[in-house]
DNA sequence: CTCAAGCTGTGCGTAAATGCTAGACATTTG
DNA sequence: CAAATGTCTAGCATTTACGCACAGCTTGAG
């Protein structure tokens, strides 16, 4: 029995089709065909079913993806820990981060490259919640209160979120109560605040007029008077009109945390970008 | 990373060598080394020191092996459970056994193919103590005092000994206490009994003259007067002419053992060998 | 209903992995 | 001390696996 053979399957499981886990695998999809049939073979059970609309697991192939990650994981477990023997200071790092504008972290990336030039630094901004036991990512950065277990975490620092609105739109509203504004919210599947639910929880009676999958989007919608919404202080331009609802009272936000998987903490690489982060977000957070 | 490469790792770190492990897993040497030095440089580390007599481990490559294990372990379960949805009553099934002339098992096993000419019996009773859990064989037949924990275990009978000698050593030495013979012992690593810990708790003092690793040179010796040894009376020719010492006195002997891992419990040729062995077992034990 | 998009299955040319053989080196044996 | 054995390395022929392109099919939108 082939032991890669085992890699495909889970890529088929996870995709539903040949042609997705092709494209995971960064090959043909008559390759990950040829190497599923083989498996079958070899184990002597069908494991999916073709449908005209994909291939979804059978019985035993249930049974299978089960077992089959728990050697994923295994395999995962050991290049974490050789990539934590690499002591070397050139080579790639992948971050993965917030794709949202309410932190601009780009100056201080900029000074740890310009202080190791041999690094290439890969910023994943685009996807959703990269997970680093699967070395989707070196080192994660996050917006959430409370950091994940399994992970070291580290503490950036606080992101405040105030509350904005033109100075029209309050002008015209005339109120210092959030609930009596329309709201523009962002909100989708790769945002990772759920600022809905921080607001449903205080203001019930809310009502949300959009949402977007933007931060940009809703800054440009609070300037152009749709509603009010979250915005960060830290990130308005310096010449905006915009007006925060008593700051002070509407204070929400989350903290800011960098994240790593434990058997990466000896990665040579991995380590100076914590230092060098950790060190220059702090007066960062305060500057912005 | 390839996963299939462990496979290979794992067949040197045991073999200690390129051509060992390329006879395990019956490929040529030199495909073992390509894959060894492409996983060596995947993982950035060298896992074998390249001495002369052979390939050792570093202490990278000590690490990954055990974390191989752990991969190869549960694939093998994989292998197990799915070898197990095995309805089929035709194509292989193999049984190790000891190779010891102490029981012949060989007329249940005639009636066995009789009764299902489609499976194709492997009797494995060269090898050293198979590992039914890397699926080194479907059934075990061992001769031990207690069963191994982590397998089902079915007590097919108890296999009695007897010291025996010849008629003339007997008359010469004219004792019946074990200790004033000179011993011929069934030693050797595929020797499964350990008759000579077995004889020396009882009698400390016995002085043993002849160790050979196989059964039938012990009754040889024994029928030549070397000296006395343990025998199964199950086993001795219709017309021998040994003699026993005192039999009901000198009981020795172990339990006959037909064991087979859980997880291959519900394969139908496993099933089917099980019944047959087990009603079969019986009779002739009383039989011989 | 038609058309476009997406997925799967198949045949063919190419690229990669494998097996084989020979040679270099070290260790063991006579 | 020399022969013999066993091991690794290197180069070449072969087999195997792969990517590509095309055809058939289903799904969903206009």
């Amino acid at each position: 029995m082939n032991w890669d053979h085992l890699e495909y399957f889970l890529a088929v499981a996870r995709a539903g089709s040949l042609s997705g886990a092709a494209k995971q695998l960064d090959v043909n999809h008559s390759t990950v065909a040829r190497r599923l049939e083989k498996l079958e073979q070899q184990l002597g059970s069908k494991l999916f079913h073709r449908l005209s609309n994909g291939y979804q697991l059978t019985e035993y192939g249930f049974k299978l993806q089960q077992q089959a990650v728990a050697v994923e994981d295994q395999i995962n477990q050991i290049q974490r820990v050789f990539k934590s023997h690499d002591s070397e200071l050139s080579g790639s790092l992948c971050v993965t981060k917030p794709s949202s504008g309410a932190l601009n972290l780009q100056p201080i990336f900029a000074d740890f490259l310009r202080q190791y030039p041999e690094i290439d630094l890969h910023i994943d901004a685009v996807s959703q919640f990269s997970d680093l036991s699967r070395l989707e990512a070196d080192v994660a950065i996050r917006f959430v209160c409370t950091a994940p277990e399994g992970l070291v975490a580290d503490k950036l620092g606080f992101m405040p979120m105030y509350i904005y609105g033109s100075s029209e739109l309050i002008k015209q509203v005339n109120s210092q109560s959030p609930e009596d504004y329309p709201w523009v919210i962002h909100h989708g599947r790769n945002v990772q605040i759920d600022s809905e639910a921080d607001l449903l929880a205080r203001y019930p009676d809310t009502k949300i007029v959009m949402r977007t999958s933007s931060y940009n989007e809703v800054y440009e919608a609070i300037c152009s008077g749709v509603g009010v919404g979250f915005l960060s202080p830290l990130r308005l331009p310096p010449s905006h009109t915009l007006q925060a609802l008593a700051p002070e009272r509407f204070s929400f936000g989350s903290n800011i945390w960098l994240l790593t998987h434990p058997d990466l903490l000896d990665n040579a690489r991995v380590k100076v970008f914590k230092e060098f982060l950790l060190s220059r977000a702090a007066k960062l957070l305060v500057q912005q």
